[in-house]
DNA sequence: CGAATGATCCGA
DNA sequence: CGGATCATTCGA
């Protein structure tokens, strides 16, 4: 698949981000060392796939939220629309959390360059209120049909 | 312990 | 807009 839409999320400066209130059990691999996995389960019935990308002890990561499908004709170009989507397509559970994403069987590689002009940025999907909330921290690829939403 | 709460998605 | 559905977190 090929990636076209994501957030980010730090840590004690971002309120939306799960990190905010320091490290608990399941948030621990946010403050871990950067190219591995961090997945959680919300809504009592999806989960969501990130990448972390701070080096250990700082927490940061990108939440994976849209993709295109690319093996594979005829799949459905939405399927993989939305973190919940994009997770459950991969397959994926708490157990995947805390994961190398480097060189596992689940890795991310570069695909070719995007227009600029094709570059969306807005503000982050789902948060609850809040004033840094607002900060255009999603990144995701005009008109593709694997962004979540319209 | 109990209660509240989601970084969602789908259907009306 | 509301319902589904439950692990995680926090307060007592």
């Amino acid at each position: 698949m090929r990636l076209v839409e994501v957030e980010a999320y730090l840590g004690a400066r971002d309120p939306a981000s799960h990190a905010y209130r320091g490290p608990t059990p399941r948030t621990a691999p946010m403050f871990g060392p950067p190219g591995r996995s961090y997945v959680y389960f919300v809504y009592g019935m999806y989960h969501c796939l990130n990448v972390v990308t701070e080096r250990g002890g700082v927490a940061g990561a990108v939440l994976l939220r849209g993709a295109e499908p690319v093996e594979g004709v005829g799949d459905d170009a939405r399927a993989l629309a939305g973190p919940g989507k994009l997770a459950r397509a991969l397959g994926l559970s708490t157990a995947q959390t805390d994961m190398d994403l480097v060189r596992s069987a689940l890795s991310i590689r570069d695909a070719p360059a995007v227009p600029a002009a094709r570059i969306g940025r807005s503000a982050r999907i789902g948060l609850t209120e809040h004033a840094t909330t607002r900060m255009p921290w999603r990144l995701f690829v005009r008109g593709s049909p694997g962004v979540s939403r319209r």
